[in-house]
DNA sequence: ACCTGAACACCGTTCAAGT
DNA sequence: ACCTGAACACCGTTCAAGT
């Protein structure tokens, strides 16, 4: 790096991000984040070759984090237990990295090299699958992993985005409906025992 | 109106309900509309307040379609087959109308005069929850009908992304959890009988 | 009453020119 | 090698001026 370098890649990722979860999407501009990093909008162009290629950066970055927070919520030899853990991580995730979270599912546009992010996608997905697999076999992970997965995305998109208009207690109902699920996906693997307290 | 009235709310609503849909959200720009329309972009300000007003006007008009479509779904006296047909007229309205629907779960800045399309919103919901409410009774209906529609709309909107990253058919996928989903809800209000076919 | 051109304060992005 | 000012083509929005 020359002398006079004021910005790193990941400076001004992080700097990102942080106008991203302080403010709002719209408000990373990249003039507000070139002014944040003590530098001209322009400058920003020798690092990212554009606006949506530093959100995508940024979205890496978080979903790398939430991979992460994923991992450490495994409990070997306990699907139930790990699921409803992840489960946990996973919505938490979400409250803490509200902005963050909502790129994940931006339709990026379908770019020519492919998706650059689609290695930091896939982790969460493998993981959930992997615990799936051991606890209800391969043929019905996926499945199970998909319904699992809507319906996490589905319940944190619409508590970030105020869609429950009925008021009552939303962890309640994120705690009923991951039990629903969780039975009826366990159940269809292993019908002898109840899953509730698996071990 | 007078004379030289070229435009009418309806209109302008159409018009942008058209570009929003052929072709994505960020091409609905009050130049675009203005020039659809055959009227220069400040004359729109007559009618709406804002591009957000009006992408609220429009998401309302989609809303109240949804809402149409979801009544017809009812089966009177048939709540399973009512929840699996509504269900697949959820689907099928946000795959006929992605950028719509997207527009659904955009956060809304907070209005002063509270969310003008409350109402819209609503009754989706309300129509779900009474459903829900014959079969399983009004103290679990709420908690299911948060589980089926968080699973509901996670599961669009993931297939608008392309966020299923893994393959294999995502009709089957989409049946897998509903049906998993449907017989835990179910199950908890009446545990003697199967769902599946009632009558 | 409706429409318009001109203007304002912003964007993202490019690029020749500086050091 | 990095940074910059100036410029381009856009935005949303306002408003005085036209008919």
């Amino acid at each position: 790096m020359s002398a006079h370098a004021k910005t790193s890649g990941e400076g001004i990722r992080a700097v990102a991000r942080k106008l991203l979860e302080q403010q709002s999407l719209d408000r990373v501009s990249m003039q507000a984040v070139a002014d944040a990093v003590g530098v001209r909008a322009p400058s920003l162009y020798k690092r990212f070759s554009s606006r949506a290629d530093l959100l995508n950066a940024v979205a890496g970055d978080a979903l790398r984090e939430l991979q992460c927070s994923l991992e450490k919520a495994v409990r070997p030899g306990s699907p139930y237990r790990s699921l409803v853990r992840m489960a946990a991580a996973y919505r938490a995730f979400a409250k803490n990295n509200p902005h963050a979270y909502s790129l994940f599912f931006d339709e990026s546009p379908p770019s020519p090299n492919g998706d650059p992010l689609l290695e930091a996608r896939l982790a969460p997905a493998a993981t959930l699958f992997q615990i799936l697999s051991e606890a209800i076999g391969d043929e019905e992970a996926l499945l199970a992993a998909r319904t699992l997965v809507a319906f996490l995305h589905g319940f944190v998109s619409m508590e970030l985005g105020n869609a429950f208009h009925f008021g009552g207690d939303i962890n309640a109902a994120f705690r009923f409906g991951l039990a629903a699920i969780l039975d009826a996906l366990l159940a269809s693997g292993n019908k002898t025992r109840s899953h509730s307290r698996d071990r």
